[in-house]
DNA sequence: ACTATACTCAACCATTTGGTTGACTTGGAA
DNA sequence: TTCCAAGTCAACCAAATGGTTGAGTATAGT
């Protein structure tokens, strides 16, 4: 079983996708809607929907013929808390880890 | 030019080399020493730290016959700013858009 | 009834990914 | 010097990615 965070991390690779939860996050917008920025087949663009809802970061429902989607930050919020283990080395202002590497690389014995 | 978050975002979606990142939070790590812990080719092993460099998210440096890798965060930080756009999605202890969905479906007009 | 819209599907394509192997180079230690 | 260990390289492979097209389905509006 691939962790989740796989699918989500991926699904945040590319700039496409990230547009498209930028967008979401002013409201639901249906797939047509999503595809109409990016210079893309609305086929492409439904792939791409579809990578983030089965990343768990969209939702869509039908409604008549339109299939509006909407955001879920869940997974999102998974991430974040992920990323949130090397806050120490980052947060003392510099990067500490860096600055020790540096240190041994200037004074090496 | 790709964005950089592209390139973060793609190394942080393998568990390979998230497991890498994690052990190299230990400390600096030759390349053997990352590659041990998996059922994969010192090559194989390398591809990924590779990966990892390219994503500017470690820094290596030849000492005799070994690399050393270290951690280089500045890239995860910069991930995490990008998440911490939605965290007002996610920091009112609900998800309020998903609550505002579900509202409206249940109270259509 | 007709038409345009919103989407789905299958097929295809080029590129990238994640992995392998076997041969090679270089450095450390015996 | 001789040998082992750490990496590198080139070549290869199967599978996934990101995109296309053309045809089809179903819904909404006129």
């Amino acid at each position: 079983m691939p962790h989740a965070l796989d699918d989500t991390f991926h699904a945040l690779a590319d700039p496409t996708r990230r547009a498209m939860l930028l967008r979401l996050s002013e409201g639901e917008q249906p797939i047509a809607a999503l595809a109409q920025p990016f210079d893309m087949s609305l086929w492409g663009a439904a792939k791409h929907v579809r990578v983030l809802e089965q990343a768990g970061l969209v939702k869509c429902r039908k409604v008549g013929r339109s299939t509006l989607c909407s955001l879920r930050p869940g997974p999102l919020a998974q991430a974040d808390q992920w990323l949130r283990q090397w806050e120490r080395f980052w947060s003392s202002g510099l990067d500490r880890l860096e600055a020790l590497v540096k240190a041994d690389k200037e004074n090496p014995r």
